[in-house]
DNA sequence: CATGAATGAGTCTTCATTCAT
DNA sequence: AATGAATGAAGACTCATTCAT
């Protein structure tokens, strides 16, 4: 009996959409990419598309899930290392780096515009939550190392690095001459400055 | 030959539907706020909307319009003032007051998913460029006057000036209980540790 | 006690509306003309337009009886007169110089699309019938007097040369080149051929 | 992979809109056939009109040059012909029949309305091109051969027998009692007078 | 499973008409 | 009487979603 179902051919297809997806949110925003751009975007008819993913709601979500997913893997990876402060310089250097995408500052402006969908404002949430849990460990820790201010709380410092990387992402898409790799190392001297005892 | 036209309600009215598109586009986004709804919240009839704005994309331009003249306003009121320094801080401050006003953020957000038209993506640009000209005026006379560094350029200073202002304005989105009034202080710190020469 | 009322600059202003809805009719559909462009046409406000004529349909009911009653005056100044098939033929020539106003062709154009309003419908079936009664009173006499065939009646003769009437007009609003001048006498002669024993 | 489009199918339907349209239009004008209207008469969603054609005017364009093709179709059957007087008359009763449906004159008349939109108007003017261009070739082998007058010349002539068949148009839209098969013979003779030399 | 035609709810916008001044 | 601001009903068109093939 032949499988008619290419679980690999599935989850190649759904990468396909999700990419097509951050492209098009990217471009055109959330409402100006319909479903059926994003479909012929990725390849696919129009009615494949929710195959996929029950609501073009879905996708967003799951673009969202994608990210938060890299984020925890990223800390996950990092288990282990001894020195906190490095930790964290490299998060913000990651981060730089995805941000380079030049996607994905578009596509962080597209989703802003969505969060009436409660939905999505809690997948948002979540996300920046994700964060915001993994990097307070490791400031939590700088701070213990001395290496990091004290005068102010961990989880406000925590906030305030995001705080630094949102407004990066920020000026990515409005400033057309500030780019991610002139302004690494601004940025890189940005957070020391914020965290510095 | 009677008047039929009292410019001061007209005025009021105009501005009522500012205030009610301000409103909604901060809950609901662009796209989500409909016509409908604005007139609704701005307590007139639906079709009275375009005696006021030609058209939906016409409110949005107008409430840019409006802040950036108000950016302008305060730059002009600071003509001939000697602590240059002070004045930059004296804007943040400025700035975070405004977005003491629980709409700004969601507007802000909600209106960066709209860049596909020109015009408003036009709107947002110049918006950007009065708040940077004027700045990097006052910041370039401060790293004259020895208050500020020098080994970054005034016009990149400025852009992380704007970056940490545009990402206080994200943390308010996002984050619960980040308050503008709770922050404020190490917005002020912020900055000064971002200048510091 | 000053009259409030002056009538003589009332009926003048009701021309003057009159003459607006014709030259907007003409131009631009019965839709495509709203109340407020005939309005600023005349001069007038726009509320103004509703204390000459109570809807719109009423000002194109008013422009046809105003032709119905010019064709009724026409043909009244005709009574008495001795050759009938020669008041036939100024009737031709008099409907020619009247379609010579550039307005009429696409005028009658334009209210043919609204032959839905039943109002509309019956006062263009009035003034045909106003045209067809009179002009049939002098074919027939020019039957009686041997100046026109007899082997089709008098409603059917009078039916044809209205029929050429129409297309006259038909052909000014298609084709560029095809003038009332220059077609004046070839019209004439199309009519004597129609009519000739 | 299955074929998810009947062509046939597809243009049934097509064919069932532009039947509607035509119908519509010529009952109710080309403003007051509301695309809604239309989509049920031909027994369609409101949305489904859409897949057929862009937008409203499109589907007039089409019915205009589907009346465009037959004409061309009908003229390219003549060729050959040797009695060039006779190919004329022919035409005159071929468009005496078509006008036997019933809403061919209101559907004439309603288009009137609406030359504004240029595309519309260019169309009816192709319309009427390739009729005077078609007939103007018979008209002038008619005159060639004796058949017809020759002190007007051949596109005069031609504009004039378009005349008396818009007119005939305009009749059976305006006259209860003018019919197209009752007033038949009347027509080629009326033509013939016309065209006698 | 894949497809794209079909659907209709919902959007912005227009405009005849009303009415307070 | 004159004005033009206010109104809301209605229309063209879009698009997420469904479903027969």
């Amino acid at each position: 009996m032949a499988r008619t179902v290419d679980p690999e051919k599935h989850e190649q297809r759904r990468l396909a959409i999700i990419d097509a997806g951050l492209t098009c949110f990217a471009e055109l925003g959330y409402e100006g990419a319909t479903t059926a751009r994003i479909s012929r975007h990725a390849g696919i008819g129009s009615g494949t598309f929710f195959h996929y993913f029950p609501t073009k709601a879905a996708l967003l979500l799951a673009i969202l899930e994608y990210g938060t997913r890299e984020t925890n893997d990223w800390f996950a990876a990092q288990t282990g290392r001894s020195d906190p402060a490095q930790v964290v310089r490299d998060w913000v250097r990651h981060t730089a780096d995805d941000v380079g995408d030049p996607r994905v500052p578009g596509f962080v402006r597209a989703v802003g515009a969505v969060m009436s969908e409660p939905a999505i404002a809690a997948a948002l949430a979540a996300d920046d939550e994700a964060q915001r849990r993994s990097l307070r460990i490791w400031i939590r820790r700088a701070q213990q190392a001395g290496q990091v201010r004290t005068d102010v709380s961990a989880p406000t410092l925590t906030s305030w690095v995001l705080l630094v990387l949102d407004g990066f992402l920020g000026r990515l898409a409005t400033e057309a001459t500030f780019t991610a790799a002139g302004q690494r190392r601004m940025l890189l001297d940005t957070v020391d400055r914020l965290l510095a005892p």
